[in-house]
DNA sequence: GTCACAATCCGGACCGAGGTCCGTTTATTG
DNA sequence: CAATAAACGGACCTCGGTCCGGATTGTGAC
């Protein structure tokens, strides 16, 4: 038997079906992502905000690596059990913690302005999204890597199927004829904040290959004289 | 400080300097995988083999979630420490059981008959070599995925080296032109095996659309009628 | 307003597992 | 048979995660 009070923050369970949403560009903002102040008691919310608080300070003054549980719960005054009452799990803090930025960058590719928004052609969208994500995942990039869930549940993470989903979405439309959900999860691997962060920070390359390399893979993948 | 005594078996602390090898095919068969017996105490040797067995048996009867440290230590009649002294940490531990499969497989992609191994053209050895990790990777699953390290070492186990390091050498035969080191990491991508056993046992998709994808994937990154 | 009741939340004791330390034991070498 | 380097073992620490008795809050009735 597990808790039933906190999911409205939580990942939901899984497996849960979900098949793939079927009207491409309409999904909810945030799927998953928020959800949160809805039904919450006057304390809980309260305290959900102490805690959002008191992460963000730690990560401020002793990186990702010092935001322990216990240590977010002291700061903000708290019972550990409510840190995990309202979060799940360390995952879903530090996920939490991502979630303004996380919701801003959806806002932007799904509806702001192109050629990241709508507007532009596919392989366009796909290029300025690749750009962007790789730009994103420099700022905070050790929160990503912390935020990381285990090896059983690295894809099954809400906010990582928006974006999979999206490259899909313009996948389709570029080439129609590939295996476009397979090809997407290709063309994320790219954009993976590990392997930003193992390619920048452990061997040195500098961002700008990295954006060279996924304009290139999206013109060979995607590209111009495309038959097959 | 840290030990000293036990770092034949375990990857390399990192961060180590370690550049890029240069002699492209001719790196020594497994990096970093073996170097295990040479000069280990008669006790030590021994110990070690005790906990393998132990563990691989554990793997067996409980799955892979069941084997821990200290149950190993306890099935193999040794003490806690012993088990970290020579496998490092959990990871190293779960890496030394795939060692045996994992020589097996680096020595039939380098030296092995066609079209894994040396003789076929490039591209169909690229072929080859995903469509074998797809086969492999169903096989032992559960214990690949227990054995990924965390998402700051993903990048950096010997063994992926060596497996990325292959494709980005045939890489280069094929499309000379490309930035083949960070398109390896991408066809890398598509053989993760967590992502294999997302496809596979969380969405059900049928091992041959896997492979399917991969040779189509190929085609495209490196396949016939190429000039950028 | 206030009272009572149910739903929700809180807190911190508790557990298991990974990882570390160091005093002790054992293999090797000459 | 020393002497020395290496290995051993298990107590110990930390941290993520769970549990449940008790405290708070929202609510409807009066």
């Amino acid at each position: 038997m597990l808790y039933a009070g906190f999911m409205s923050t939580v990942p939901p369970p899984f497996p849960t079906p979900q098949e793939p949403v079927d009207h491409p560009e309409l999904l909810q903002l945030g799927t998953g992502l928020e959800a949160d102040e809805p039904c919450l008691r006057a304390d809980a919310a309260r305290n959900r905000a102490r805690l959002l608080e008191a992460a963000a300070r730690l990560v401020a003054e002793r990186g990702a690596e010092g935001v322990t549980m216990e240590a977010v719960a002291a700061a903000a005054c708290v019972g550990k059990g409510t840190v995990f009452r309202r979060f799940g799990d360390r995952t879903g803090l530090l996920t939490a913690l991502l979630d303004h930025s996380e919701k801003k960058f959806q806002a932007a590719f799904l509806g702001g302005p192109p050629p990241l928004g709508p507007g532009a052609p596919p392989v366009e969208r796909l290029r300025a999204f690749g750009i962007a994500m790789l730009r994103r995942s420099t700022d905070d990039l050790e929160l990503q890597l912390a935020a990381e869930p285990g090896a059983n549940r690295r894809y099954i993470s809400p906010a990582r199927r928006v974006l999979r989903h999206h490259i899909e979405v313009l996948l389709r439309q570029a080439v129609p004829e590939a295996d476009c959900e397979l090809l997407s999860h290709t063309l994320m691997g790219q954009l993976d904040p590990a392997l930003v962060h193992h390619l920048t920070k452990q061997c040195g390359l500098p961002l700008s290959r990295l954006e060279d390399a996924w304009l290139d893979l999206v013109d060979r993948v995607a590209g111009a004289g495309r038959s097959r």
